[in-house]
DNA sequence: GCCAACGTTGGC
DNA sequence: GCCAACGTTGGC
């Protein structure tokens, strides 16, 4: 079992728009290293931090599960959608989403600024310089670390 | 709104 | 295949 963490701007997609919906298709990924994790690696049952990204503040909100293993995704070949992508067509998806489901609303938010508090969580990829990555492994070890500070 | 870091594009 | 120009991400 692989642990991850997705990042969505809440004026998007937040984690209470997902308690609403139950589950949701991961539309809109449009870099190739994100994609690759969630077409390659991704399986279901797989968790998920969920995190707010370019919001104020930045930080992880809670846990999704992967319900679904990568599809195609059709907003890619659909013009009227913002993620448009010309050379996609339902011959050639090009890009591909996971299906999450909401496990948990953290009961405490877990801020950008507290994860670079924490002791354990250094490497943590989101905390690199420069990290831009929307879709990113997390490791067992720092996937509970954070969730243990979420339900503080 | 700024801007550093990064990814992509396209001319050569 | 290099790399400058451009676009995007996302913290601040």
């Amino acid at each position: 079992m692989n642990y991850w963490l997705m990042k969505s701007e809440p004026t998007t997609y937040s984690i209470d728009d997902l308690k609403h919906d139950k589950k949701t298709s991961w539309e809109g990924v449009r870099n190739y290293q994100a994609r690759n994790f969630m077409r390659d690696q991704m399986k279901v049952g797989d968790l998920v931090l969920f995190y707010h990204s370019n919001a104020e503040p930045p930080g992880v909100v809670g846990i999704a599960k992967v319900c679904k293993l990568a599809h195609p995704d059709r907003a890619a070949w659909d013009p009227q959608s913002k993620y448009f992508d010309e050379k996609a067509s339902p011959k050639n998806p090009i890009w591909m989403m996971v299906d999450i489901e909401f496990v948990e609303k953290f009961s405490h938010f877990v801020s950008l600024e507290e994860l670079k508090k924490t002791k354990g969580l250094e490497s943590m990829m989101v905390l690199q310089k420069g990290s831009r990555l929307s879709v990113q492994p997390v490791s067992q070890e720092h996937f509970e670390k954070v969730t243990k500070l979420g339900k503080n």
